[in-house]
DNA sequence: CTATGGCACGGATT
DNA sequence: AATCCGTGCCATAG
């Protein structure tokens, strides 16, 4: 499968903006959140460059509502689609970067089409029926006290004594609340959340009391993936650790908000909670088999250089001339920076959404083991580079799940899901050595130790033990 | 004696 | 250079 790109951004191109590939690199490495303390930080400390609420489009700047194309040039706003084997750019020239210096390499907004419901009046609108006359004004306090993630700003007993209630009455709506649609929505932490969708998923869940504690104690180990901490607090071996991480990372949403609500985002939202929301979005087309990927623009709003202070250097006092030019070019490299940051991703995905189609839309089972390296062969880039885009970020699936970027490169997800599959179809339980065989039929090689391992990630019993579970059904 | 889990080593990956 | 992953060896449980 040949797959190159319209153009080519790779180092050694531009030997001149070294300065231009030491930031991007560093933006490369960063996911939405921590992209947005970065442009925050810029934004206070340079005047040359500005925020503007709203969406335009960047063609044509004319201000957009929520339409996808602009309606005056028709420009695709900021999505890329991919179709199944040559990639299909919907707007096939993202503006070179570059080529305009200051002004006008504008990025843009990312917002999904969202013409639903606001989020409060869909949930309420699932539990109006069971609450009390007295209730309702309850559930509307806490669903309006939701941020966009889904969670409560504040607390319950803030609304209690606010409506002078005992605590228990507002937990009983609380209730309620969590367990409607995006499960989990008016908890008052990400935690809160993760552990009412762990207990809906009940038996479902391979290790339900270990993940809850891991939940409860180990947060923010968990969200930075050291599975041999975590393992020492729960006194579980790292591997078992690393499983139960997983899989709370890949089944379960931390922002029960974001699953449904889109992604709209303002300046000045900070999350407390440390795992995270997609900083890519995969959808497919309507009526289409094409892939769309899009990249997160966190702000609200349109990132530029303010035009105002590109005049005022012009009639600037002379002492101040220098500064203001380095902050104009400063700000200038930023979007750009950040313009390529985008595309970078955008081109990884698109490599990534075509070899992983399968497993993007079918599951587990089709995942295609690739490694960074190839990938990054594939995309013309060192290897590093591709380390420093995926590092970190997550991607939603057209199936709502989002899962981390990393998941795309795991070596055994495949093989793994095989496994279960065959236990799930077993008629007597099947001890490891008979899995090798079976497994090498199908076409992994792998070792009898290896099975065991692969076991123990999935939550699966060893075979003595499921004998008696079969016996029972 | 067989089936598994723990530990640790070495090669691959990042 | 640091980390991850598959595997082999050994101890232990059944």
């Amino acid at each position: 499968m040949a797959i190159r790109q319209g153009f080519y951004q790779g180092p050694g191109q531009r030997p001149q903006a070294t300065a231009h590939l030491a930031q991007t690199m560093s933006l490369l490495g960063l996911n939405s959140q921590e992209l947005i303390q970065k442009i925050e930080a810029a934004l206070a400390e340079n005047p040359a460059l500005e925020l503007i609420e709203g969406r335009y489009c960047p063609k044509c700047k004319r201000k957009l509502r929520n339409e996808a194309h602009c309606p005056v040039c028709s420009f695709q706003q900021a999505k890329e689609a991919v179709n199944e084997e040559p990639i299909v750019f919907l707007n096939s020239a993202e503006e070179g970067f570059g080529s305009r210096a200051t002004s006008g390499s504008e990025l843009r907004e990312e917002i999904p089409t969202a013409d639903k419901e606001p989020l409060a009046a869909y949930v309420l609108r699932q539990i109006s029926s069971e609450l009390a006359s007295d209730e309702q004004e309850i559930a509307a306090h806490i669903l309006t006290s939701i941020n966009e993630d889904g969670i409560l700003d504040g607390s319950l007993e803030e609304i209690a004594r606010f409506y002078h209630r005992p605590l228990s009455d507002v937990e009983v709506v609380s209730e309620l609340i969590q367990n409607a649609d995006p499960l989990g929505v008016g908890s008052e932490s990400s935690e809160k959340a993760l552990l009412v969708q762990l207990k809906s998923l009940g038996d479902k869940v391979p290790h339900y009391d270990l993940s809850k504690q891991a939940i409860l104690e180990g947060m923010e180990v968990l969200s930075k993936h050291q599975y041999g901490e975590l393992g020492q607090m729960l006194n579980i071996s790292r591997d078992q650790a690393k499983a139960i991480a997983e899989f709370i990372i890949e089944n379960l949403n931390p922002f029960p908000g974001r699953s449904y609500w889109g992604t709209k985002r303002s300046l000045g939202t900070d999350t407390p909670s440390t795992l995270q929301k997609p900083d890519i979005i995969v959808r497919r087309q309507k009526n289409d088999k094409r892939l769309v990927v899009e990249v997160m623009w966190p702000l609200f709003g349109l990132l530029r250089v303010n035009p105002l202070f590109q005049d005022a250097l012009k009639s600037a006092p002379e002492e101040k001339a220098e500064e203001w030019k380095i902050d104009l070019e400063q700000a200038s490299l930023l979007i750009k920076c950040l313009a390529q940051r985008n595309h970078t991703i955008v081109r990884l995905m698109q490599i990534i959404s075509v070899v992983q189609r399968n497993f993007i839309l079918e599951g587990d089972a089709h995942m295609k083991p690739i490694t960074r390296a190839k990938l990054a062969e594939e995309l013309g880039v060192h290897e590093s580079t591709v380390s420093r885009a995926v590092a970190g970020k997550s991607v939603q699936l057209p199936s709502g799940k989002i899962v981390m970027l990393s998941q795309f490169f795991d070596r055994s997800l495949h093989i793994r899901t095989e496994l279960k599959s065959l236990i799930e179809e077993e008629s007597k339980a099947l001890s490891d050595t008979k899995l090798v065989k079976l497994l090498e039929e199908k076409g992994h090689k792998i070792a009898r130790r290896t099975v065991a391992k692969y076991r123990n990630m999935e939550g699966i019993l060893p075979a003595h033990m499921r004998k008696a579970q079969l016996a029972k059904t």
